[in-house]
DNA sequence: CGGGATCCAACGCGATACTG
DNA sequence: CAGTATCGCGTTGGATCCCG
């Protein structure tokens, strides 16, 4: 149940391409230039698995050259909150292990 | 920065053993039956790196035969709300698939 | 009861090359 | 620009056995 829910954020940087996202509507290369470390074969493949979970969309412009845009949906809007609250408690627990 | 901080909450059924903790202390027994896929390796290997993270805490009882209790920090239990509200948004989002 | 050691298999990521 | 196809490899989790 828990781990079934959870498994809207998996995958290797699905949660850095939600949170590419979080600002607003993104382009491929665009993201993958947020996220360096990504290759393009995983990008696509979190890309296409977030838009069947209903987590971002897939707008295609028809445009010379292509321009495919992703963004959030509201939903997908609403997993932001909770990461970054996540990531504060990342951020203070790095600190009490250092200090 | 944000993968790093993300970490925390890496590793398979980590999430889960938080969400177990979440109502008060547990022993290793009792988080294996709560998490009934899980294997003993992997449960104690998680428990040592979330304790190392500082999300949790060992506690070693001297009684015959030997009892071991694991509870959340504080930082640890504020994970708990954050996990909850992606299992929300995954559960409205599992519900818009199906229906 | 609460693990550590060992071995193994599989999934998934990464790199490269190619396409509409 | 925005992907897809193929391949190889490394990490990690699972199963089993054993121990304090």
């Amino acid at each position: 149940m828990l781990t079934h829910c959870m498994a809207v954020i998996s995958g290797a940087w699905a949660v850095n391409v939600i949170w590419s996202l979080r600002a607003g509507p993104r382009r491929f290369n665009e993201l993958r230039i947020d996220i360096p470390p990504i290759s393009a074969k995983v990008l696509s493949t979190r890309l296409s698995e977030l838009a069947q979970r209903g987590v971002l969309t897939r707008n295609v412009r028809a445009t010379m050259p292509p321009s495919v845009e992703y963004a959030l949906t509201d939903l997908g809007a609403e997993l932001v909150p909770a990461l970054d609250a996540i990531v504060q408690v990342g951020h203070r627990l790095k600190a009490l292990g250092e200090g």
